[in-house]
DNA sequence: TTGACATATTCCGTTATAGGAATATATTGA
DNA sequence: TCAATATATTCCTATAACGGAATATGTCAA
């Protein structure tokens, strides 16, 4: 079996670089189609196309005012990803203080000893 | 063209929900593969190719114990899907904020008039 | 060495995907 | 109504993805 469908599932949404970068920048504003063409310098179809698989996973909302289709972002189905990815968070804060600790081990042998910060020891 | 290659980006690797049971698995406890499989009742080789999508992004490491191979999270690269997402942090938040201060104001208007609350008043 | 076990890899078939080109739809203004 | 603009949709094609089955690799124990 392919891959489970993109289009109604966020994660699958995001993981797709363009509309990532979409969702981007419509975090700074409400925008028109058109202006997300030129800016990314894609396709219109494919813009068009993005926003649609954003549309139906509900990480998009369009609003239109007279030709134009206005978009922003309902980025509240994100937090399930930010959610999901927290869990995680142990992990690679446990691994950041891990780097500080050896640094500052070193920093301190190297304060007692005069010698220079010893390089990354290999290993945990 | 199909989607970007899986192979080479976090985000891809963990759009796929298996692989994603897979690392909330292993962020428990490091694990061997044929635990995995009975685990999420999952065929063996499907496993090993899901943790070999996954070790190549960077978010899984292997230890060889005898005939095992015992695989655990190296959730490090999620950091960046989490800071990712994490920009888009104001939105949920506002939103969050709107359903708070909506229910608080009904709720006032209900204490003070005697009335029932008002179901979610139309748009913003 | 042989056999059993644990895991990885290969091959195959099916299917969703993304891009491109062409076309359809909607809105405005004349 | 018609033309122009803005956007969506459809059709087409190439490709990567997933699952399943079969097989390969690696490790241990006898």
């Amino acid at each position: 079996m392919p891959r489970a469908t993109t289009t109604s599932d966020v994660f699958n949404a995001v993981a797709e670089p363009r509309r990532r970068e979409i969702l981007d920048l419509l975090s700074a504003s409400e925008l028109p189609v058109g202006v997300i063409v030129v800016r990314l310098r894609l396709a219109q179809p494919s813009v068009s196309k993005h926003l649609g698989v954003l549309r139906r996973v509900g990480l998009v909302r369009a609003r239109r005012h007279g030709r134009q289709l206005f978009y922003r972002t309902e980025a509240l189905g994100l937090e399930a990803v930010h959610e999901w990815t927290k869990t995680f968070e142990r992990f690679w804060n446990h691994q950041l203080l891990q780097v500080k600790l050896r640094a500052e081990a070193a920093a301190k042998v190297a304060a007692t000893s005069g010698l220079n910060p010893t390089p990354n020891p290999q290993g945990e």
